[in-house]
Order: C-alpha cells, then structure tokens, then sequence
RNA sequence: GGUGGGGUUCCCGAGUGGCCAAAGGGAUCAGACUGUAAAUCUGACGCGUAAGCUUCGAAGGUUCGAAUCCUUCCCCCACCA
C-alpha cells in the first residue's frame, strides 16, 4: 500500500527517483526528513520553492521536516551543475544568509499549512528546526575526517558521479580537491542528522542524486539503520530555460529583491502547456480539484489561480490579494481620478520609483523617463518603444517621442503609471 | 614543449583592406491577432534626435582607409610529445 505522501506526491508528478521501494513502508508512521539548501544569497529563488513544496507536503502529512542551511557545504561550493570553480564566499556573509533563509523557510513552510486543509491530518505544526552544519563540521580535524569518513568513500565510485565526471571531462577547468570533498560532507550531513534529529530521509532536486545516494552510502556502512532518498524532477518553462528564471535574473522569494508583484506575474505568464503540471506541483489543491480546473475553458483563470497560491504561499494572503487587484487595475481601463490612498496601498508591490516634485513641474522627457526607470534600458530604446507604440501613460498610449511628462498627467495626487508594452508597468511617485 | 586551427556585437555564426555598426539564425523587445497563453505575421535590436561616436581577445604598427595586413602578448581547441 502506498503511504498517503507518497501517493500525493506522485500524483503531483513531484518524484523523480527514490532510493528504495521499502521507503513507503516507512512513511506509513511519522518520519524526520530533511533537505539542503544553499546559503549562496541572502534569499531562496523560484528554483527552491520545488524543495519547499516537497518539504510542507510531508509535513501536511505528518511528518517532521527538518531544514540544513548548509554553512560548511557553502564554504566549499556544490560542483554540481556549475561549469566553473565557485567563488568561495566569507564566513561571515554565509552565516548571515543561512539566518536569512531560514526565517524564509521557516515562513513559507508555517504558511504552508494554512493553505487548503481540508483532509489533511494535522495544521498545527512546531517550528522547524533549522540546522547549519557549520555547527557539526568545523570541530572536525582534518585528520579525523579522513580516518571517519573519508574511508568509507571509493575514489573509483565517487568519479562515477555525474557531478564530479562531468567536470574531470572539462580538461581546461577541472575540479579542486576541496569540490571533489564537497560530497562527503553532504554524505556526513545525512548520517549526523539521522544519528541526532532522527532524519531517515534526505530530499532534493534530481540533481542532487549523487550527494544524496553518497549519504545513504555512508549510513549503510557506518551504521545497521535504513535511510532514504527521493528527489524532484527538474522543471524546465516551455522554452527550455530553468524554471525561475527570467530575463533580468532569478525570481528571488524576499519582496525586497523581486517584488511580489513581478512574483505574481511571472506565474501569470507561465505557458498553457504547462499549467496543470505546475498547479500539481506548486500549490495544495488537490489534483482531482485541479483536474476538474483545468476542464473547464477558462482561458487563463488557471495561470491566476497558480499566481495567487504562490504568492499567497511566499508573501502571505494580504499581499497577494493586493498583488491580485493592482494587477485588475493596471490591466485594466485608463487610469485615472483616483486617490493616493488607493493607489499607494494598491501598488506597494509593484516597482516604483520616486521623482522629485519639482522635477515633474518643470516637465521630463517622456523617454528620459522610462529610461531612469530602467523600463528601457536606453534612451533609444525608449525612443523605440514610442515609436512603435509600446510606450503607455496611465494605459493611455502615447505616440509623441518628444512628448513631456507634467503635473498633469498624474493619476492621483502624487502618482502616475508608465507603462511599457503589454505588461511592464512602473509606477512614479513624487515626493 | 612542438605543430595546426581559432578568439566577431546577448548566444551561435558569416565576413579576410573601403560597399561593415558588421550577413544569417536564435534569444530579446514592441505592434497586430488573442486570453497578461501558444502559434503566426510585421518591425526593432551598440550609444546618440542628428551630425557623429565607440565596437570585432589585448596592446602597438602599416595604410588615405583595417574586424580584415604586420608585431608582441593573453586565452581556447585539435593533434603530436
């Protein structure tokens, strides 16, 4: 019989590979699992959010995740996936985003079980422990690591890794010594934290599969206990590119760095192709509930309704309701008449920037404009965008290239709405 | 270490003295059609309103004129050792 996580996640399409078959077994009680993550930046990105969902499903189903903010494994640098050497970062700039993203984490997972929790088993859940394996490493003496662990590694099996293969294929970069150890520390992780949180499970992106396998290796020789793997197939847009990706960098979780409305968006604009598939996979609707969804012709209610569950999940309900009517507004009727207080409340997420007062009396350029505001990168290209008719005032298209943005043509007291194309909206505040 | 090939604008890739801001494709952006989707079509795509300015691994040189020729240097690839 399938345990009750695992048979959701499959429905998900969330399980790539799984360690063992007798895994299922184990999940029928309450099990520990853990996952990494990378301290490499102060916030998560959409590529993390995979492992986060994976996380809240187990723990909508009783179990106990447990998170490792890795601030050894990120003193070295993950080889996998990376053509080139890592730049190793400082302590100091590591510990400080190991906090960070545990708030993160810890956030987004509490959130987690507030979201549809019809038929689950329990919505009250305890803080997740958050763990860095600094805590656990650094004590080691090197000497002492080599004699524990290290022995227990084949150098013959390590180099079967894609991981570390696929670099020693690259004859110009290589691999350092201190990236080729990268995986007995991940491998340690796993057995530290199943000899002291308990944690029989280790999950992550498909790409992971080697540093995990090389843990539940090590488990096996060191100790007479089971430990398990699973991981997450890797999303990709329908054009190819990782998903969470976009054009100016990745779509970070932390509203300073993308604003929830970007985040929204970029959800909004996912393919057809792929919505269903990524509804199962990122929100908590039960997928008989999606499928039913996705029978009806609701030409594109489906991308919306994902966009507010993640933004709802990363930002929170407020937000993501005030994301939801900025995002009616500005796709909407012109803009116009309205108040401030509206306005300010309505489009807090949404970029901004402030021009001074003066400045606007005395009239700017309409391109000098998009270009401070980084909607077009260059005066020409703004000049281009008027040109072509991609280039919006409060949604009221203007074909003037030498055309002045004044006092009037604010939407509110103290506020108007650039627009460029169909959906790059900025808004202008003066103060 | 030796020999041969090569480094071109975001990417791939043409160009071997003026017609080159540099073909073609991809990506991207805008417009039309739509549903803030896809596909398709149209246009744009170094900076600049323009005159013009700055680019073709780096630095020098030859020339009226160089991405194209010469010198040195740096980096890559292939084969040999």
């Amino acid at each position: 019989m399938k345990s009750t996580v695992l048979e959701d996640l499959d429905r998900r399409g969330l399980i790539f590979q799984i360690t063992h078959d007798e895994l299922d077994e184990t999940l029928q009680d309450s099990q520990t699992l853990y996952c990494g993550f990378d301290p490499t930046a102060d916030s998560l990105h959409a590529g993390s959010l995979l492992l986060l969902m994976g996380l809240a499903n187990f723990r909508r189903h009783g179990h106990k995740p447990v998170a490792l903010v890795g601030g050894a494994t990120g003193l070295i640098g993950d080889p996998t996936g990376k053509s080139d050497e890592r730049v190793l970062l400082t302590d100091d700039i590591l510990t400080q985003n190991a906090d960070a993203l545990g708030i993160q984490i810890r956030t987004i997972l509490d959130r987690a079980m507030g979201m549809h929790t019809q038929s689950l088993v329990s919505t009250k859940g305890t803080d997740i422990p958050i763990v860095n394996n600094a805590d656990w490493m650094k004590p080691w003496s090197f000497i002492d690591f080599l004699r524990d662990v290290g022995k227990h590694f084949r150098v013959n099996a390590m180099m079967q890794k894609d991981s570390v293969k696929s670099r020693l294929n690259e004859r110009e970069q290589g691999i350092s010594y201190t990236e080729f150890s990268y995986m007995l520390i991940q491998a340690y992780d796993f057995y530290h934290l199943l000899e002291n949180e308990g944690c029989v499970l280790q999950i992550g992106g498909s790409d992971q599969w080697g540093n995990i396998t090389a843990g539940t290796d090590l488990i096996r020789r060191r100790t007479s206990k089971s430990a398990y793997g699973l991981t997450f197939p890797l999303l990709m847009t329908a054009d190819g590119k990782k998903m969470g990706k976009t054009e100016s960098g990745a779509l970070w979780l932390d509203a300073n760095k993308t604003k929830p409305y970007v985040f929204y968006q970029y959800w909004v604009g996912r393919d057809d192709s792929q919505v269903v598939d990524l509804l199962k996979k990122f929100t908590f609707i039960s997928v008989d509930e999606i499928d039913e969804m996705a029978k009806a012709d609701n030409r594109g209610e489906l991308q919306r309704r994902l966009a507010y569950e993640l933004t709802w999940l990363v930002h929170g309900k407020d937000v993501a309701d005030t994301v939801v009517a900025a995002s009616k507004m500005l796709f909407g009727a012109p803009i116009e008449n309205l108040s401030d207080e509206d306005l300010a409340s309505l489009f807090a997420d949404v970029p901004s920037t402030q021009i001074k007062r003066e400045d606007l009396e005395n009239g700017i350029g309409l391109l000098q404009l998009f270009s401070d505001t980084g909607l077009q990168k260059s005066n020409g290209a703004a000049r281009r965008l008027v040109e072509q008719g991609g280039a919006y005032i409060n949604n009221n298209r203007i074909s003037d290239t030498d055309r002045v943005v004044t006092m009037d043509d604010l939407a509110s007291e103290s506020m108007l709405v650039l627009r460029a194309g169909k959906k790059k909206y900025h808004l202008i505040s003066v103060s």
